[in-house]
This record gives structure tokens, C-alpha cells and sequence, in this order.
DNA sequence: GTCTATAGTTTGATAGAC
DNA sequence: GTCTATCAAACTATAGAC
């Protein structure tokens, strides 16, 4: 993720103050400080905040995508796939602890301000869903799978709320043992 | 909570706009506009911003308080006065695909903001803990009370956090019926 | 490509007339 | 208690020198 280019920095440094302060409460200062930019030089390279915006989500939507291929290959069973999304949690638990989930943080703020870009953080939510669903299919759960996913995934981000509220490490210990043993009854059981 | 008073009338307003829009986003003229009031006249009532904050925080602790109350005396059993507090998201669905959970958006803003108020918003969250600890209680599970509350809360919040950001009145329902399921199943076998 | 300087707006907050 | 007028600061964004 770290290039050489000014770009790539400015997208880096956007990428970790918009998941630290938010993206409305991130100014341009903030990210140009991080840099070690001037705030003038900013606008070669981005005409608009909102531009950067797009970058970010770009950018955390590669990420995912790369992650979600990486579970793939980590275990052939749809079990094993789904314990690694649970596992995501404890690997990310500090920076969770800190700041929550960088995924439903964003999508929560820019729905409030009815931001443009709203659709485009929901599609990183969409990516999981999607990846959640055919994991639960590969188990033989084809019959209610969407609602699987999309229970897994609440279940994630409310640990994560939950967990940054609280700045409660051991919660996530715990709810991530829970949502393991929930995803085996649900991978042996069929519908 | 709508009182006749302009104070009462300046708390109802911004405890709906920092709903709808976040603290940071809702601005003085914004709350002006709602009461009909000049932004100059606000200083009469509230001498900084964060007066505000914490006017709306303790209008909210003391509804949910109220509510709280309320459920006890809806139901005798513990199982009963759970299924209580599903129901609140199938009472607010409308409010919660629209923005989110009024309790859950504030105490993720505040914290990121890092702003003195957050432990305030997060007294809310421990006002539904405690309660629902209580409730686990009474239905034998004094074991485990405590992580059944936080399962519990957080799975609220991640429901409410999906509903919003796929605007999905229809997810809410389905979850709220596990839900009961689960509580059922919690309470009738003791730990 | 990076800088300085600055425009133009919005914000939270204040002072004082009525 | 409510108003107008205004301040100081922060912000996004632009223009132009180097």
C-alpha cells in the first residue's frame, strides 16, 4: 500500500486519519502535517476532498477484495473460511478498541451527511456480504445464506461498536469463541 | 419532551438533528432554523456547544430510564421484558433504516471526536447493559449475565448498523425474530 | 511538483440595542 | 428574552511564483 509517490502517501495518511477522526472531522491540515506536505501542494494532486475520499474507498476496496482471496486459499472448507472472517476481528482487536470498525464507522458518517460517496463505502460491506453468502452455500446453507451473511456481519459490527465504546479488548475474545461455535453449528447443520 | 419553554424547545431540536446529522455536522444555524429562534438569541440559553451535548445526553438517559420502567411493568418474566427490548427495533425501524441507532452513532462520533461528553453517551449503553444484566439474572443465568447482555446489545447495534447502511427494513425483522429465538432459548435452559 | 499567499465561506462565540 | 451586528478562527479551494 505504500508507495513512493506523493499520491499514494496522501491516500495512505487520508486512509488511517479517516478511520482515526472520521472523514468530516479530518481537514486537509491534518493529512498534509502527516505527509509533510504544504496544504497548497494538495490540490495537484486532488482538486477536490471529495476526490480523495473516492481514492480511500478505491483503495480499501482493493484491500478487502485481496483479503477475501487470501481466506481462500488459507482453507478449503467453507468452515474454515468463515472462522478467519471471525479471526479478523481478534487480529484487528487494538485498532477496533480504538476506533471501531473502519468499515461501518465510514459508512455510518457519510450516511448522515448524505455524502455521494455513501453508496460506494456500502460496497465494501457489499463485498463481504457477497463473499459471506458463498461461503455459507459451499456449507450447504443455498436456502437461507444472504441471511447468514448478513447475520455474521452484523454480528461483527456490533462487536465492534460495542468494543470501541467500552474500549473492551476481552468482549471481542469472547463474542469471537461465540461466533466460532455458532459457525459450526450453522456449517454441519444443513437446511 | 416538548416543553414550552425555548431551552426545551433548543434540546428537542438538536436531540433530533444530532440524530439525524451527527454533533459535528449540526451546526447553530441549523438548530435555529428548527426552533425559530437567531443563532445570537442561543447564547441566552447555552453558553457553549457542549452545554447542548450534554442537555440532549441527560433528555436521552432519562427517556431511556423512563422506557426501561416501562418494560417492566410490561411483563412479569424476564423472557417477556427482553423480547422488550427486540421489539424497541421493530417499534423504530423506520428511524433506525433512516439513521441508524440514536445511542450507538453518538457514542461512536464522540469517541472519535475524543470529546469529554463520550463517557456521557456511553452511560446509555450501560443503562440497557445493567438492565438486561438483570433481566439474564432473574431468568438463572447469573453465570453469564453479563456476557448475555453484551451479546445482546451488540447484536442491536449491529442490526441497526447494516439496516442503515443497506436501508433494509425487511433485515430488521428477520433478525429481531432470531432474536426472540435466541432469548427463548437462553432463558428456558439455565446455565 | 512544491511552495506562499490569499480568497471566500462557515463556524462557534460575543457585545450591545431593544 | 430576542434581536442585529460582528469577531476570530478554521475550513476548502484558488492563483501564481519558483
Amino acid at each position: 500500500m505504500s508507495g513512493s509517490g506523493t499520491r499514494e502517501r496522501i491516500v495512505d495518511a487520508a486512509n488511517a486519519l479517516f478511520y482515526q477522526l472520521g472523514f468530516e472531522q479530518t481537514s486537509f491540515t491534518h493529512i498534509a502535517e502527516a505527509v509533510g506536505i504544504t496544504r497548497g501542494n494538495f490540490y495537484y494532486h486532488f482538486k477536490l476532498k471529495d476526490e480523495i475520499l473516492d481514492a480511500v474507498i478505491a483503495s480499501r476496496f482493493s484491500a478487502t477484495e485481496a483479503m477475501l482471496e487470501l481466506w481462500e486459499q488459507v482453507s478449503d472448507s467453507p468452515e474454515g473460511r468463515l472462522c478467519c472472517f471471525a479471526e479478523m476481528l481478534m487480529v484487528n482487536r487494538v485498532k477496533i478498541r480504538g476506533y471501531g470498525c473502519p468499515v461501518g464507522t465510514l459508512s455510518t458518517e457519510l450516511a448522515k451527511l448524505d455524502h455521494p460517496s455513501r453508496h460506494g463505502a456500502n460496497e465494501i460491506f457489499s463485498l463481504f456480504r457477497i463473499w459471506l453468502r458463498r461461503q455459507f452455500e459451499l456449507a450447504g446453507r443455498s436456502g437461507d445464506a444472504d441471511d447468514l451473511a448478513m447475520h455474521l456481519l452484523a454480528r461483527s459490527q456490533g462487536v465492534a461498536t460495542l468494543a470501541h465504546a467500552f474500549q473492551d479488548e476481552e468482549f471481542i475474545r469472547k463474542e469471537v469463541k461465540t461466533m466460532r461455535e455458532w459457525i459450526k453449528g450453522v456449517c454441519t447443520c444443513s437446511s
